[in-house]
DNA sequence: GTCTATAGGATGATAGAC
DNA sequence: GTCTATCATCCTATAGAC
């Protein structure tokens, strides 16, 4: 059920996603939704809580694999690899932009300090390249969010701007385009 | 009553708002917001449009401008100069993270594609310049929106990656907290 | 645990007066 | 041009049965 949260707020939004369509994605009655959950703002929490926690996961694993491919580049594939939990890197972004909302705004605010905090005093980045590091993410996070993929065949410069933000992780995901979407 | 959408826009997002809350910002009724533009969708695009046009408008006086500052560095500050105008980078990014709407996300894609043609091919970047633009222009919507600024003084890693994403900004930002925001 | 039925409130849009 | 009144729909949440 959080699953299917996760990728219908993904794609819609926090406002504009309905309880029902959740609960037609999870397959249950829509009461039964804010029944477990409480309301619609705690079901957003709890699908922001948990994206969360599966971000700073597999940021520790990347960490923690021994590799010679370099620490910064390792994390980068882990962050991409996210794309393959549907909805998870977009719910977060729509949970990023609604830092006016007091409860989402919270969490938001402590989840992107979170992982700041962790790039540079566990990943060993400097405040720059930890900077960096998540203004990439950010531009993956708005490059699936404004569905770019959809113009790959017929746009040349959206085309470069996939490939120069997400090498290695094209074939992967043209192979599902028209569908929900990550 | 453009600007009015676009702050509250920018503050909910397009789902978020209704079309009361804009009619109160721009001081008319609700009724008369709908009949000026039709539908609220109509009105959110009529938003994204004006806020491409600014910003396209603020890039191509950059660029024309004769200075010792490198083009780059002179797009960058005009794209944070936007930011007092409230609202207009965060309904764009509300935009973009809509791309699965079938009309806003048509115009978020061409908008964004053609900043990006723009800065290959008027501004001279190349394409991986032209992408860490974009990607720390995207950092800095998300900052906005995430109200990054509400823990400058509370959390150093907040202050800390707001003086490393948009230095010499926060002195303006700073005297406007609390209210609105941009 | 999970459903059906439904209340109660908000919201986008229309009609029509001034 | 702009408003008041209002409808119809949608949506969250609750009540209560199985």
């Amino acid at each position: 059920m959080l699953t299917a949260a996760t990728e219908v707020f993904g794609q819609r939004g926090y406002a504009g996603t309905t309880t029902d369509q959740v609960a037609i994605a999870a397959g249950v009655s829509q009461p039964y939704v804010v029944r477990i959950f409480g309301t619609k703002e705690k079901l957003f929490l709890a699908v922001l809580e948990r994206a969360l926690d599966t971000l700073m996961a597999a940021f520790r694993r990347a960490l923690a694999e021994v590799s010679d491919i370099p620490v910064h580049h390792r994390m980068g594939i882990a962050y991409a690899d996210l794309l393959t939990d549907r909805g998870l890197l977009l719910s977060l972004m729509h949970g990023f932009v609604l830092g006016s909302d007091p409860e989402i705004g919270r969490v938001a605010r402590a989840g992107f300090l979170a992982v700041y905090a962790f790039l540079k005093a566990e990943a060993g980045m400097t405040s720059e390249v930890a900077g960096d590091f998540l203004a990439h993410g950010m531009m993956l996070n708005t490059l699936v969010g404004i569905r770019m993929l959809d113009e790959y065949d017929t746009n040349p410069d959206a085309r470069e701007l996939l490939e120069i933000s997400m090498p290695n992780k094209l074939p992967m995901l043209r192979g599902r385009q028209g569908s929900a979407q990550a």
